[in-house]
DNA sequence: GATGAATGAGCCTTCATTCAT
DNA sequence: TATGAATGAAGGCTCATTCAT
């Protein structure tokens, strides 16, 4: 009864058509979680949805989840399509300019598609083992922290751990309430009031 | 005539056997939310695990929905009766010890039922109207906002409103991480800790 | 399992209260039968309108269908004490008088109730063996055939059970029809043409 | 958005196969109601008598009454199909003719399937807005008024919606009833008596 | 007797998944 | 490979009926 979840696609599609498929597959599916939510996202409305027979559908994902966890996948690398870049460069800068900018990553990175972005936070049951949207953040994370460590010496930092955990986990809050649920907040007239006080929020508590 | 959200209990349990197996039905559902999540609290599975049949359960809620909102609704008083003494007496504290008791019940009232908070957090699709959850913390914003207010002078508040959402997003956010998700900074030796960093993080933002 | 149907009730309610309690639970059964229909009519939604706990329901009647049976057992009660004294005083009348009267009663009959004879008639699915309604009909019907034998000189009877049965039938359908489906042919205004022409019709069948 | 009553098909079986199973489905859906009545007539069980599974039985009809809509609208166009050729050389018949072919018709038609027409007559409920049913008696009605209005000279022809009342609900009734509920009376042998004397009825009430 | 809490068979329906064509 | 008909476990829910109090 109870199959172990299967959650990795079936096959590469190699071929131009399968490539056509897979896709049409994958935006039917984020359509669908965005428009009418989770469980109203049978395998049956996803292939009519992408105009393609449940059979085929069931040769591309072995699975209902390994459909969700292919959107989910899609969300983080356009996410990190967005972010790498200036991640990349955060090393470079000094404490403000790289708080700023990490605010202002994280703001853009919520706003890439928000209403799919909430859906997975909110409504997908947790799929495989991993914490799915997290592992985005542990990149995030795990990286805030090196620079923390870099920068020990203009900081007071104690406990670089915990510093990167409240400083991750401020602005990871701010971002997705502000862009997900405070349109007030989070509005391009807005926005940019937003990104000084979580600015400021962040290098105060890092600062001596 | 169309009432749909069926949320609402059907009958108050006046007599003691009812009442006993209301009661069943209440905890077999917060069990079946921790341990299996939403999607597998079927109503049959509830009525099972409360060793109740499927008959009594709706002779009590109308609805699947109805027996998460009573979960809700239950997790959320007690979360009151703990917290509501200490929110009492914020008004009166200066800054810091009024920041720093707010983190405190924020941290006491995620360990109330961690698991079950979790689940109402994540993955109750949101039951009738309101955001359930929220709902608290609405309340917990809104004497945020009028402590900030009260307390103009000794602050940099440019906007309360903004300062509010900041400052409770944070706390919560903060907390609910480290309780749910991280032993190693809410345990019972960290938390201290944890208390002075979030403390430190809401206050300096909050002085001039 | 397949209990064979019981349809009497249990006891006679000899003493004062049970009567009262017995006669709730007729005419609630009644009341919900016409406002709702009998697919509505569960035992639980009778025994609340009749103010009558469930369990009482069943000391007096040990099934839905004892409860239903009862109410057209006295439907057709009430429906035998309107109609016993003028079809007695048939066989004295001369054949136009007969009919005439005949057709009349037949008509009274059907508006004692109508919406109560209507469900009677088209949404009760046959109770016990006998075909309910027609229990009635039987009575009219062999007196009508009696009232034939009885004045075979003046009518042109070859076979008297046809001919009962070709009147009978008819009558009884062009009154059904016409109280309950036809407002315009049963009107107040209109019902004595209505008397008219089934008159003719019979008379002129019966007539040499 | 809100269309409550479900009863169309879902879809046209196209491929061989499933017309295979829409055909089964019917002609359970048309057993059941015959042998066990409208009451026991479950999706399972009619699944079950079809040998297809209750998945199919809902990719073709969306509920029960779809099912049973179809199993009625196949039994009037049987119905219709013996009928028609019948009913239109009426017109061009002198009336005693008319009648008596109008009779024969009638019989013949409940011939068809007696006991389903019983079953759709005395227990369907209503389905959809129309009185499935009666949809069928409409055009015979009409088609007889017009043959009244035709033949007005002919006849005393008072009130013509009257007297086509008075005829189409005999000529019915007599049919209904001795086809299903006489077999002395609609036995083959007796049939001819039987149009005989219907015939004499509507003949000598329409005739001045 | 009366009460109403409890029962559970059974109804309607959906949906992930398979498999013959 | 694509198709879509078929499957059946499982979910939500009702209702006739029983039985302890």
């Amino acid at each position: 009864m109870a199959r172990k979840p299967l959650v990795n696609p079936r096959k590469m599609a190699s071929q131009e058509r399968s490539r056509a498929t897979v896709d049409a597959l994958i935006e039917a599916t984020a359509r669908i979680l965005v428009r009418d939510g989770f469980d109203k996202a049978s395998t049956n409305r996803i292939a009519e949805e992408a105009g393609v027979s449940i059979g085929s559908l069931y040769q591309y994902y072995p699975s209902k989840e390994a459909l969700v966890a292919a959107v989910i996948e899609r969300h983080n690398q356009q996410t990190m399509r967005v972010v790498r870049g200036a991640l990349a460069e955060l090393a470079t800068l000094p404490v403000e300019q790289a708080v700023r900018s990490l605010v202002a990553i994280a703001i853009e990175a919520h706003r890439i598609d928000p209403r799919l972005h909430r859906v997975i936070a909110e409504q997908i049951p947790r799929v495989g083992q991993l914490e799915n949207v997290e592992t985005f953040s542990r990149d995030n994370y795990a990286l805030f922290r090196a620079y923390l460590e870099a920068h020990r010496d203009e900081l007071r930092i104690v406990d670089a751990e915990l510093a990167a955990f409240v400083c991750v986990t401020s602005i990871e809050a701010l971002t997705h309430m502000a862009v997900l649920h405070r349109p007030d907040i989070a509005s391009d007239d807005a926005v940019a009031t937003l990104v000084d006080e979580a600015t400021r929020l962040i290098v105060r508590y890092l600062r001596e």
